[in-house]
DNA sequence: TAGATTGTTAATCGATTAACAATC
DNA sequence: TAGATTGTTAATCGATTAACAATC
């Protein structure tokens, strides 16, 4: 009936549930009270057991959630039981760290393709990924059937890379490049703009080494 | 009197209102309402218009903001008046690529200091940066007074080098290590977690790809 | 002056937290 | 049963948006 709209912010907590239920179990600890996890968080227990309930009931009254359990209906959730081929674009320093960053992977996510515009980076193979020009992005997409998409190129390619990618059946989009994507809706956009990132930084160190200021308006 | 507490997401906007406003700068144009501001971004004029009135009154009614001034003032909010000497700790992969990824820089921040904990880096130049060992990470940030610091270490080693950075001095970082950061109260930890944004995008992918389920708990 | 747009207050919306009956 | 902890509703808090007097 009533359409339950989940907030992004819950989608990225559980994430952060699971990771740390994945610590806890090779700990060897079976159960936890969702007071525990939310103390390894700073968190409010009471969001805890809200960001579970949006998808079913998965505690024991009494006794707290079965990691086990709630880890591997966390999986599902997430979309995690499967695997994901993962096309990159844009290969320049970024993007091919990307490729070999083992971190990137998380088990499950695989950068199995990458395309770069420059005639000069076509054709070499980082990390067992062969870089593939543009033109045969649509095809190659297509055919495999390749759902997520990492962004790393320049500011000024990004709008038009992004529709090939839409256009070819990509419907989430990690995009690097400092620029506001317009997609159709149902493509999902994260934006990670180190950028944006390194000007709050600069803002609030500027804060940190000044007396602080209550009231912006007061010193006239 | 009343301590005037800014959102962090109004900070993040400001930056993203300063590209634009550069870009607009570049066009040629002198001046833009709030409401043409807020339609670049799909955002709320009112919003806009807040955003900035935490900080000061830089429009002028009846007219708009103008581009020169209101950017001006952004760069002084926002601490981009002057440079920023950032160290880097941890070049793996990730790490080389933002020693050399241009955009990392974004005109005023530069990695001049880059620290590892491995024997082999050590001695190693990167763009001009030399790679020096972990027992100088403290002794060098405080000389060179550094305040920024982006961490791309192992997550089991993300705490304690957290912990190191702050004790010589520096109150932000940027932090690449999927783990959970425990800080001093006014050091600002900036959290840039592939693997968790890769799996917000997997979950998207799972839901793009199945009927709308309204509501997660009528299939009893 | 008339038209436009700001700065700001009040209304709305959404997310977090408190509280507690249900129940293990 | 008594104690503990969930699932969920109601209260609170904070952020977004609407509305409008001030004013260029």
């Amino acid at each position: 009936m009533k359409p339950v709209k989940i907030p992004e912010k819950t989608v990225t907590r559980l994430s952060i549930y699971l990771r740390c239920l994945e610590e806890l179990e090779a700990d060897g600890v079976t159960s936890i009270s969702s007071r525990q996890l939310a103390e390894r968080f700073g968190l409010n227990s009471a969001q805890v057991r809200k960001d579970l309930a949006y998808f079913g009931q998965f505690g024991v009254r009494g006794l707290g959630y079965h990691i086990a359990e709630l880890k591997h209906n966390l999986e599902r959730i997430l979309g995690l039981k499967q695997d994901w081929e993962v096309v990159l674009v844009g290969v320049g320093n970024l993007g091919s760290a990307l490729i070999a960053y083992k971190g990137f992977g998380a088990r499950g996510f695989k950068i199995g393709l990458a395309f770069d515009s420059s005639p000069a980076k076509v054709g070499q193979v980082i990390q067992d990924v062969e870089i593939e020009g543009m033109d045969r992005l649509a095809p190659t997409i297509r055919r495999r059937r390749v759902k997520i998409a990492v962004m790393a190129v320049p500011a000024a390619a990004a709008q038009s890379v992004a529709e090939l990618l839409v256009e070819a059946g990509v419907t989430a989009i990690l995009n690097f490049a400092p620029a506001q994507l317009t997609v159709p809706a149902g493509v999902k956009v994260q934006n990670v703009d180190l950028s944006v990132l390194l000007k709050t930084l600069s803002y609030h160190t500027v804060r940190a080494n000044r007396p602080v200021r209550t009231d912006p308006h007061s010193a006239e």
